[in-house]
DNA sequence: CAGTGAGCGAGCTTCCGCTTGACTT
């Protein structure tokens, strides 16, 4: 037993940030080690690579979650955080007590239960929780530790489980279906979803003109705007009357229109006309500052005012953070500690004076929905509050700015209610010919401005920024008279809801309780990332892959993309952490689906999988387009438009709600949308730079099909490709020569280039041998025998050698690098360096992964081996095993084996895909594995022998349905009679 | 969305939340 050390006792304590830990280890002192874990330290597996070898040939290894079994989560310490577990295991074995002080929610607990499962302490360990780092709170939660609540990590787990199965488990069929490296999740395809919905208002959208007539009227010394309401006693038109999807009015609105010409004449009537007031209305009004930040109203602010991302914004804030400027900006609570009130109320009173101050403290209830309030709010550190003043020569521009902005927030919250009188004037008289008309003007006059004398809340809508304006009116009463001095006739168009910018988008995520403030800022990359989203300016607009995307999840997996899925989650997981529910019926339900229950996510996926018609969802509607013929479509190269015969691309640069019917009429007029190069100087036809279905070529002549095309050399671009270079291009393919009687020719082709004489062919090396290869080295590559002359690409990167062991080559192949014995092969992940490869390293990897292809024949059938798998694991063990396998094949009786190893060999080599098809006998006893639909399909065309096309409509499906359901039913009918 | 001749090592993409550096340009 090793001996106590000199030391007294010393306990650990454990918690997320370790700005955190330097703060609470000043409070704590002797006797306290304060370690941060940097937020989780385990997780699922997040691709293959994290998988333990272990789990590999699992069926759920890729979801990370044993759905078969209660849903038990695989975690692994994820390997960037291999360091910091080691770390804290080592302080765990050096103290006599641990805590885990890590925050007060849901995410939080589980930190807590993670550490405990991880660093498996051999002392007490407590949990403790705090909501504000004040010396009071941290000593008080110190003498009140409690023991980890299991529901709420449970609830946290189910939380994860959802997140994971939603994600992995329909980006999958966006792969499929729209694209392949698309990704869905619970949050990003709702926040897709909101800004396409928002888009898809825009395009619906028709706007519409009305007129009004400004005056400006003078009383007395001072003048003041008013503008026409009433003509002959109807109410004028406004934006708010007319129907925002016909441009007309709304029905019923009972309003008059003005027209251009009947407003300038108005207007020209009024010019110097004596007004008299109809009534003046006075109402006094307060407002209340608004609550201190939490991190959303952080993010709208820093754009709002400081036209910050909200990445910006979160990484300045997180500096001032770690600076000791600021509390922790992760927040979703408005609540101020006593500490904070104090230090916010003194500085009132000091800088403002006591009239300035709330007369009580002020309270500010929990604002958004699902707020798990583990911090306090977003305010300046400590108990006495830094003035900005004090800090100009300490912070930088981004960070002076930010911590401003908080520290007025925040003092501002303190302070007394701003006090006004809003005022409401009318004003009635006629024009010089007879015509009555009625005026409104208003005005705001602020008496006492309490809190706004330090802080006033931005606005996204800048007409309504106009209006909260203080605009004082003169004081009017009934009766007075006042003077048209100056009439303009003014134009007005309604416009199209505003598109989502970053903070209004996280606003409203908020709203709806999605997402997290550690994950708002993220969120808004995400959907970039993607490609679902880019910045316009400010503004988030949808891509048309959004569209697809959108459209697919709302008519496929409508709840999965409803606003409310996670309002409805977070209720059912505020069941488990109060132990009324437990996570594995839930998430049975979730995603098995059993008793017809639940979302059922499984069951769905496999459905739609063969059901979803890709070409459809990738048909997009565009309202303005509707009746026209055009189809919007988003192929593999991007979007384009399909009248017919007729395609042409659009712009990589316009967005959806820029495509109106002119426009598309426009890009259809273009030659197929394409760009011109210039001319032919030898023909005189124009040549033309296309994108088409494999890829960029260019054609001579506009008309279809062209006179000529060739396909651009990998790593060429459209956009700079020059006429000199099309034309080059062009002359392939290209003769080269003639030889054995026969010609050569030089071909760019669909694998590259490539010779070809009479029925024989070469590929070449390079494509630029294709202009410079001449007829004798033609001949001596038609010399060389076939698949073989694929020149310096064939020769090994590197070789690595062994004693005992055959060497490893490090070669280039269609899928990048790899190695190879001869008998195993093994592609190089991500984050395997060529250059960083050793023997040592290379032997590991191809030892570690080689085997895998052997695995796959052998596990679905490990229990009952009958003829053809007993055959298959005797071909895999001559494979795998090399000299040794051969020589255990060999001492098999000769008869036996010859003909065994015939048919194994032949199953072996080729993938399932590619295999020699089965009968309709081997594959009906699993028409089990079918949906109804598809069983019906399977069985009419292949048992009956009739066509798609004749049994479709018998079922009730669209013929392009039909075939997409029979290929996949065809699909999975073979993957399962060949996995038996 | 154009249309030309064969045959090869597959393996991976993706979720949401909690936290900061360690990397390069």
């Amino acid at each position: 037993m090793p001996m106590p050390k000199s030391s007294p006792s010393r306990t650990l304590v454990i918690v997320e940030s370790p700005a955190k830990a330097k703060t609470i280890e000043k409070y704590l002192g002797q006797g306290y080690a304060v370690e941060s874990s940097v937020g989780h330290i385990r997780d699922l597996p997040r691709s293959a690579a994290d998988i333990p070898e272990k789990y590999k040939g699992q069926a759920w290894a890729r979801l990370g979650l044993d759905v078969e079994h209660d849903f038990q989560p695989l975690y692994v310490v994820s390997p960037e955080k291999k360091q910091k577990v080691a770390q804290l295991r080592k302080l765990a074995a050096e103290a006599d007590e641990i805590i885990l002080a890590t925050d007060d929610d849901r995410e939080g607990e589980s930190i807590a239960w993670h550490l405990y499962q991880e660093l498996k302490p051999k002392v007490p360990v407590k949990r403790m929780v705090f909501h504000e780092i004040t010396r009071e709170a941290i000593q008080a939660a110190i003498a009140a530790p409690r023991q980890i609540d299991r529901n709420l990590v449970e609830a946290q787990e189910a939380r994860r489980a959802v997140d994971r199965l939603y994600g992995y488990e329909v980006s999958p069929v966006l792969w499929r279906k729209v694209a392949p490296k698309l990704s869905a999740g619970r949050v990003q395809s709702v926040a897709t979803r909101m800004l396409v919905e928002r888009e898809r208002e825009r395009m619906r959208f028709v706007s519409a003109t009305w007129w009004d007539v400004l005056v400006t009227a003078q009383a007395g010394e001072q003048t003041f705007p008013a503008r026409l309401t009433e003509v002959q006693g109807e109410r004028l038109a406004a934006g708010k009357d007319f129907d925002p999807l016909t441009g007309g009015l709304k029905p019923g609105a009972g309003v008059r229109l003005l027209g251009e010409a009947e407003a300038l004449s108005i207007a020209g009537g009024l010019k110097g006309q004596t007004l008299k007031v109809l009534s003046a209305e006075e109402k006094p009004f307060t407002s209340r500052p608004p609550a201190p930040f939490i991190t959303s109203t952080l993010q709208q602010e820093g754009s709002r005012k400081l036209r910050m991302s909200a990445q910006t914004t979160m990484r300045t804030a997180q500096r001032l953070y770690e600076g000791g400027y600021i509390t922790y900006m992760r927040t979703d609570s408005t609540n101020l500690s006593g500490e904070a009130v104090n230090a916010a109320r003194t500085q009132v009173k000091d800088m403002y004076g006591a009239a300035y101050l709330s007369p009580q403290p002020r309270v500010y209830a929990k604002k958004s929905k699902n707020a798990q309030e583990a911090h306090e709010a977003i305010r300046p550190a400590g108990s006495t509050f830094r003035t900005p003043e004090g800090l100009r020569g300490e912070l930088s521009g981004d960070e002076w700015r930010l911590y401003d902005l908080i520290w007025k927030r925040t003092v501002a919250s303190q302070m007394s209610d701003a006090r006004g009188r809003s005022l409401r004037v009318r004003l009635g008289g006629q024009t010089a010919d007879s015509v009555p008309v009625v005026l409104n003007a208003s005005g705001r006059t602020i008496d006492f401005p309490g809190f706004l004398r330090a802080y006033v809340e931005g606005s996204d809508d800048p007409a309504a920024a106009l209006e909260d304006r203080d605009t004082p009116l003169p004081p009017l009463k009934e009766g007075d008279v006042v003077q048209a001095q100056d009439v303009k006739a003014e134009d007005h168009e309604t416009q199209p809801p505003a598109r989502f910018t970053e903070a209004s988008l996280v606003q409203a995520l908020e709203g709806a309780g999605i997402g997290r403030p550690s994950t708002y800022a993220s969120i808004i990359g995400t959907i970039q990332d993607r490609g679902y989203a880019l910045k316009k300016g400010t503004a988030l607009v949808p891509s048309w892959t959004a569209f697809a995307t959108s459209a697919l999840l709302e008519h496929h997996f409508g709840t999965l993309v409803d606003y409310d899925f996670t309002a409805k989650m977070e209720e059912d997981l505020d069941e488990i952490a109060g132990g009324r529910e437990s996570r594995v019926p839930y998430l049975r339900r979730f995603y098995l689906g059993e008793d017809g229950q639940g979302m059922a996510l499984r069951p769905l996926v496999e459905r739609q999988m063969g059901e979803i018609d890709a070409r459809g969802i990738a048909t997009i509607t565009v309202p303005k387009l509707e009746g026209s013929g055009i189809e919007v479509r988003v192929g593999r190269y991007g979007p384009y438009m399909q009248r017919g015969e007729d395609k042409a691309n659009l712009p990589e640069d316009m967005t959806p709600d820029e495509l109106t019917l002119e426009v598309a009429e426009e890009l259809f007029s273009r030659p197929q949308g394409d760009r011109v190069l210039g001319e032919d100087p030898e023909s005189g036809h124009p040549v033309l730079a296309r994108a088409g279905r494999y890829g960029p070529y260019v054609t001579l002549g506009d008309e279809n099909p062209p006179l000529r095309s060739a396909s651009l050399f990998p790593g060429e671009k459209l956009e700079d490709l020059t006429l000199d270079r099309a034309l080059k291009l062009l002359t392939l393919p290209r003769l080269v020569g003639t030889s054995e009687g026969e010609e050569v020719w030089a071909h760019n082709g669909k694998f590259g280039p490539y010779l070809k004489r009479g029925g024989d062919s070469r590929s070449l090396a390079t494509h630029e041998q294709l202009f410079t290869v001449t007829l004798p080295e033609a001949e001596a590559i038609f010399q060389q025998p076939k698949f073989r002359g694929r020149g310096v690409a064939a020769a090994p990167l590197a070789t690595y050698e062994y004693e005992g062991r055959t060497p490893i080559l490090l070669k280039s192949g269609r899928f990048g690098p790899y190695l190879t014995d001869g008998e195993k092969n093994a592609t190089l992940r991500k984050g395997e360096d060529v250059n960083t490869l050793d023997p040592q390293r290379a032997r590991d990897i191809l030892e570690e992964r080689g085997k895998e292809p052997q695995k796959k024949p052998g596990k679905a059938g490990a229990k009952k081996a009958t003829g053809t798998k007993a055959a298959n694991n005797k071909a895999n063990n001559k494979a795998a095993g090399g000299k040794t396998g051969t020589r255990k094949a060999a001492a098999k009786p000769a008869a036996k084996t010859t003909p065994a190893r015939k048919t194994a060999s032949k199953t072996a080599k080729a993938s399932p895909s590619k295999a020699a098809p089965l009968t309709w006998a081997q594959l009906k006893p699993f028409v089990g594995v079918l949906s109804d639909a598809e069983r019906a399909l399977v069985t009419a065309t292949r048992e009956q022998g009739r066509k798609v096309e004749e049994v479709a409509p018998e079922l009730g499906l669209d013929v392009k349905k039909a075939k997409g359901m029979a290929l996949q039913a065809s699909k999975k009918l073979n993957q399962a009679a060949r996995q038996g």
